[in-house]
DNA sequence: ACAAAAGTGTTATCAGTACACCCATGC
DNA sequence: GCATGGGTGTACTGATAACACTTTTGT
């Protein structure tokens, strides 16, 4: 039933970045793909990829990234973004892409929608993953199949440059943060160096970002004063912002 | 033979954008879609749509949107996005457009591709186009099939952003263009107004905007200045630029 | 000489950058 | 009391914003 439901050359793959605060490390969320010979004797296909599947008939295709999320996490109502469109005729063309794709029984010439998703590791419990789904840090990915290397640096990519224009930085981290974690998240995903004064200076003086009147807890160095991100008033103060800077 | 060639639900659309110095208009290209009865009694289909065509089986997506200009406009190399995959399922469901898909051929559920590019109205004589091809201005597009006029309205948005952050505006413009030709451009693009003193300083002072030792020719009033955009040198300059502007 | 568009300067305010030390807390 | 990371202030420079008149040219 499902079988026939599936739109055989089309499908979506999800990049899902998740920070993990404690080592501030920008990962990925990869699953294992393994395939053995019939006699058990080589090991045919070992590597990694993107979580993603085929379109349905009657979903959109945000519906497809959103399924293929919570069936990887569980979670719902993460920050997501449709980035591109892969089709390249050469894309699944290598020899172990071939074998997986005849052992699953899809279509060659498969064009996929990628997407990212923006979360924190803390949020995943990958325990109860039944795909062996693995956090990657961007800088020391493993051998990945397809062509989704290069879909993931294209992502980050896009991630880079959208992080320095619109405040999606703080979908990677929990919702109460401290300066200095939003800090070590920009260096970490633009590979640069901060001015600390500077930078508390700068995002302490944004309206749209709230002074709590709490604590870290449970640490043991001084607790750094927690700040909040408030879309609301984000999105009052932006919406006629002309600013022309090339 | 090339219809055993063509993917049959999977197409690329253009907004083909470009801007008339003269009239100051940003203008979308669009082709009429046309379909009478058998009996020639009644007009089944009269509306207009982008120029778009099934991704062939050999080829890139990015093939098939400058294959798909070219045919239009007969230009190639010229400034092209892909900027969103649209994939609803009941993106083509309308009545006329069942109609048409009919007549046509192809699949019900085709995901689209969409690209934009950007040229100014004078490199294109469509004069010699068979698809009935015809300026629109953004603000008054005519009735429009399929799910193209959300398709145009989500690509005006993109170009609306990228225009304040990259130099796309110089894609618009003719190689040589004066200080108030941009600032006319930016002000069709983004519905404002801006004060000529300073845009024109801020313009001036960038290194690459170059001044030539030209001036306009054939005009009835005093002649300006002309400029030209040196992609060149802006790449230089932009290599590794991280301002957080959020 | 007139109409039309090109071009010009100053001041005030705000944002960004560079830079080094003290403070609060938990252990 | 000490190690650790949190937190602070100032001066300089460059960019932006507000604002109105003169100049050049073709006709």
């Amino acid at each position: 039933m499902e079988e026939l439901d599936k739109i055989l050359n089309i499908s979506v793959d999800c990049v899902v970045f998740g920070y993990d605060i404690t080592t501030k490390s920008l990962n990925v969320l990869l699953i294992k793909r393994f395939l053995e010979s019939e006699n058990k004797k080589e090991i045919l296909v070992d590597d990694y990829v993107l979580t993603g599947y085929h379109v349905l008939n009657k979903e959109t295709l945000d519906d497809t990234a959103s399924r293929v999320l919570k069936e990887l996490t569980g979670l719902t109502n993460q920050y997501k973004k449709q980035f591109k469109a892969f089709g390249s005729p050469d894309r699944l063309m290598n020899e172990k892409d071939q074998i997986w794709i005849k052992s699953e029984g899809f279509n060659l010439r498969t064009i996929t929608i990628a997407y990212y998703f923006l979360l924190n590791t803390e949020e995943v419990d990958l325990k109860k993953n039944k795909h062996q789904a693995k956090w990657f840090p961007i800088n020391t990915l493993p051998i990945l199949g397809f062509d989704h290397e290069k879909i993931i640096l294209e992502a980050y990519e896009d991630l880079k440059v959208k992080c320095l224009r619109e405040p999606i930085i703080f979908e990677l981290l929990p919702d109460k943060f401290t300066i200095n974690e939003v800090q070590d998240l920009y260096q970490s995903i633009l590979g640069i160096e901060i001015d600390n004064r500077n930078f508390r200076r700068k995002l302490i003086n944004k309206k749209y970002i709230i002074a709590l009147d709490e604590k870290q807890i449970g640490i043991s160095k001084k607790p750094a004063q927690l700040y909040m991100f408030s879309k609301d008033i984000y999105d009052k103060i932006h919406k006629t912002n002309y600013l022309i800077s090339i």
